[in-house]
DNA sequence: CCCTAACGTGTACGGCGTACACTCGTCAAG
DNA sequence: CTTGACGAGTGTACGCCGTACACGTTAGGG
């Protein structure tokens, strides 16, 4: 009689990309740290282990994650100049980052660049070498460049202090006595953008701002390089 | 009788203080990953409850561990212009930044800043500030450094293949097919610093060209600020 | 029709962080 | 000298984690 009592899931065979996808979506939806094997196998309706026939590992799984980020990446324009088209493909990057607000930390995490990875990197190569940039002076780009590449910075704050615990002032006059700067900082910050009292500083314009000031110190470097 | 065995340890008491370089010295001499709470008391020779009387839970310890390094860097010079005396201080950071590897991984991985972090950032602000910076850019300008300011950056390719396995000329072969730009970089590179096949690029280097393009850069925005 | 290979299961192990109740040594107050 | 409070270190236990390994099950090809 348990036959009858099958379910009509039909429930459609795991497979490499299925685990991923899966992965990548309780990553959006739970954060990093609910990713764990036991908790992705149940939300697929399986037993832990059955995962282990798709990736090896775990570390498996979290370098499939970040290529399926970063093939979400546009491939880079052929339309215009370098100076463009380098900034049009990161600033890609960084929207396929904000859509997995986890990838940039798993990424930090990774030892070994996958080939999808590696792919990138080289397409991002080409694009300064097409670009008429020596190879030396690309390779320094790039390593000056670094994780601004993939669209993220290390924000070395990067909390977002949630928004439902409000500022409260005496922490405020604290923060003013034992961090005079930083306080400066703050209030001079806040003052001018009077939309929210909160975050106090727009993570893309400070983003786009660091990557112009990169882009266009390379710009001169390729002069001088260049004669 | 058991008295009389009572060994002669007369083991000094635990402090906080005691604990926090204890986990530095583990993290130093086997790596981030060996570091777990039980791993460390064993270390100590101590129970691993015994620890939790000194820090709360391990996110203490490790902040307090980030706090032992940054006390580490230089106080900044007060005998020349910003731009020294910022590139100096970044310097020693990354200078204590070297003496920990383990660090960098565990600042990434750190939410909120302790109190230590915030005074070296206050006095970060502060050196562009007394450099003559207006408050906004120096808000820009710290964004832009990010990481740097502390003296890492984010690599994203960060291993450093082990000595012991030597590069395989078929793989580069392969390698050259599959990712031509990365190869010839590769190769250029290679060539010019015939000390050892192995690594390629002497990160010390590109750490400082990468810096000092961006303080180039962020000296221009001044000029540009102030008229 | 059976063999095999691929896929999913069940059980188990060793590690982790840490809650909670305890022992025991120290030291001040009575 | 006794006592009682206190704080450092202990012991036990819980619920997670990743994953090794042996076992079913099932579908497709000889």
């Amino acid at each position: 009689m348990s036959a009858e009592i099958e379910i009509q899931t039909t429930r459609t065979p795991l497979s490499r990309e299925r685990v991923l996808l899966a992965a990548v979506d309780l990553a959006d939806h739970e954060g990093a740290d609910a990713l764990s094997m036991r908790r992705l196998a149940a939300e697929l309706g399986v037993v832990p282990m059955a995962l282990y026939k798709h990736v090896a590992n775990k570390d498996e799984l979290l370098d499939g994650m970040i290529d399926v980020v970063v093939e979400e990446i546009d491939p880079p324009r052929t339309d215009t100049d370098w100076k463009s088209a380098v900034r049009d493909r990161i600033l890609s990057a960084r929207r396929a980052l904000l859509r997995h607000p986890w990838a940039s930390r798993v990424m930090e995490s990774r030892t070994r660049p996958t080939p999808t990875v590696m792919s990138y990197m080289d397409s991002m190569i080409q694009m300064f070498t097409d670009g008429g940039f020596s190879i030396d002076l690309t390779h320094h780009v790039m390593h000056a460049l670094g994780s601004r590449m993939i669209g993220f910075t290390q924000e070395l704050f990067n909390d977002q202090t949630d928004p439902d615990t409000p500022i409260r002032p005496e922490m405020l006059e604290a923060m003013g006595a034992a961090y005079p700067s930083i306080y400066r900082l703050w209030k001079t910050v806040s003052h001018e953008d009077e939309t929210i009292v909160g975050p106090g500083c727009d993570d893309q314009f400070e983003f786009e701002f660091a990557l112009d000031l990169m882009l266009d110190g390379i710009e001169r470097l390729k002069a001088a390089d260049a004669g």
